[in-house]
DNA sequence: GCCAACGTTGGC
DNA sequence: GCCAACGTTGGC
């Protein structure tokens, strides 16, 4: 999940209350179709700063409440049964001892599939595989 | 339903 | 600050 340092850094949700937060104010189809029928509960997430002086992978946390709706989006068109906007919620796990920069992930083979370096690609929630995640963690 | 114009994202 | 790559909007 990216976010830019500037308005909600990885250091902001570790000094949260309970060190959670809401991943709210995502208004693109396809990561709120991902918030919605792929994050599970538990599942591990990387923490990537964008749009900052040294774009890169900085921590992990938690998906700790599954996909519902974003009660900070309002929406005429939306109703309960079916909110156009939603989000999760996620829990700081750990800060990695280094920043894998953008610049790396894109010089790895292993990662030439990795959404996140493919070209062009804004999306701000990107699926990562269980090989990719490990690949990631092993450069560390 | 097409597509040009416009707005946003985000690396550089 | 520039600009490429998208997504969205709205006229037709």
């Amino acid at each position: 999940m990216k976010s830019e340092p500037e308005s909600f850094s990885i250091d902001d949700l570790k000094n949260r209350p309970n060190q959670t937060e809401h991943w709210d104010g995502v208004r693109n189809y396809q990561a709120r179709n991902m918030m919605r029928d792929e994050m599970k509960l538990g599942d591990q997430v990387f923490f990537y700063h964008s749009n900052c002086a040294e774009p890169g992978i900085v921590g992990i946390m938690e998906v700790i409440r599954e996909g519902y709706p974003d009660f900070l989006a309002f929406d005429p068109k939306s109703n309960p049964e079916k909110p156009t906007w939603m989000m999760v919620d996620v829990k700081y796990v750990r800060t990695l001892s280094r920043t894998i920069t953008l610049t790396e992930l894109k010089q790895k083979q292993e990662l030439s599939d990795l959404a996140l370096v493919r070209r062009g690609n804004r999306l701000s929630i990107m699926p990562v595989s269980k090989q990719q995640w490990d690949f990631i963690l092993s450069q560390e």
